[in-house]
DNA sequence: GATAGTACTTTGTATTGCAAGATACCCTGC
DNA sequence: GCAGGGTATCTTGCAATACAAAGTACTATC
């Protein structure tokens, strides 16, 4: 019940969301990816995203080629299939479903009874 | 990979969140819960709610007492602890970070490149 | 051909939502 | 006083998956 724990949970729920939007903005192999969750405050971790990869691999909703890089070995550069597309379009209406209901359940909540406040 | 598992996936991380802020609105037994989630578009089980509500008890989140109904046996009434409150303010700003997060990166990435759209 | 850096993969652990069933309490009718 | 239906709580087992940590493999440099 630590706060590493808390946003690990709520991160969970999102983060196909969020590595399938950042592929679908074009090609991407996991090193960009990590950076790009990074930088909108989003860790991510290689053990998470690399199973995670394979199985959105494994369900036709991504496919990679091999490019060579320069600095190492080749990477594998992900992006969406058609039904990948679908399924993030999914993705986003859900996610927009969940917060929306979450914020009317907050606002009602805070609103009904001042009188909770001690 | 189907639509309840995302949806599900995507609940968890705001179950204790939503919860918090029900019963922070007033005592609430888990009846109460449940419907209040409904009326708010998220579906929440029994096997999920009642263990949920012991491990936050024992964490001293939550306190409860007793109280009699008239159509049935006697029911858990839910309250915040002080420490709950504190639990539950942290739970609001890691929300807010969060879907502040993925706001970013899905405008980000939404924008960057137009010719995405096929 | 040894070393360092980058990239990908695998294994094991812990958490937890959910389904299903069990237990217990209250009331009514007999 | 006890059988049955409705309400409420609790328990058990399963499945999914984020994370940590260690391992494998490729490239370039010295």
């Amino acid at each position: 019940m630590n706060v590493e724990n808390i946003q690990s949970q709520m991160r969970k729920g999102v983060l196909e969301y969020c590595i399938l939007s950042i592929i679908k903005n074009g090609e991407a192999y996991p090193g960009d990816i990590i950076e790009e969750m990074k930088s909108a405050g989003l860790n991510l971790f290689e053990g998470t995203l690399y199973p995670l990869l394979n199985r959105l691999k494994n369900a036709e909703i991504l496919s990679y080629r091999w490019v060579e890089s320069t600095t190492g070995p080749p990477r594998k550069y992900f992006s969406l299939t058609e039904k990948g597309l679908a399924f993030y379009e999914l993705l986003e209406s859900t996610w927009k479903e969940l917060s929306g209901s979450v914020e009317i359940l907050i606002s009602k909540t805070n609103k009904e009874t001042p009188n909770t406040e001690l």
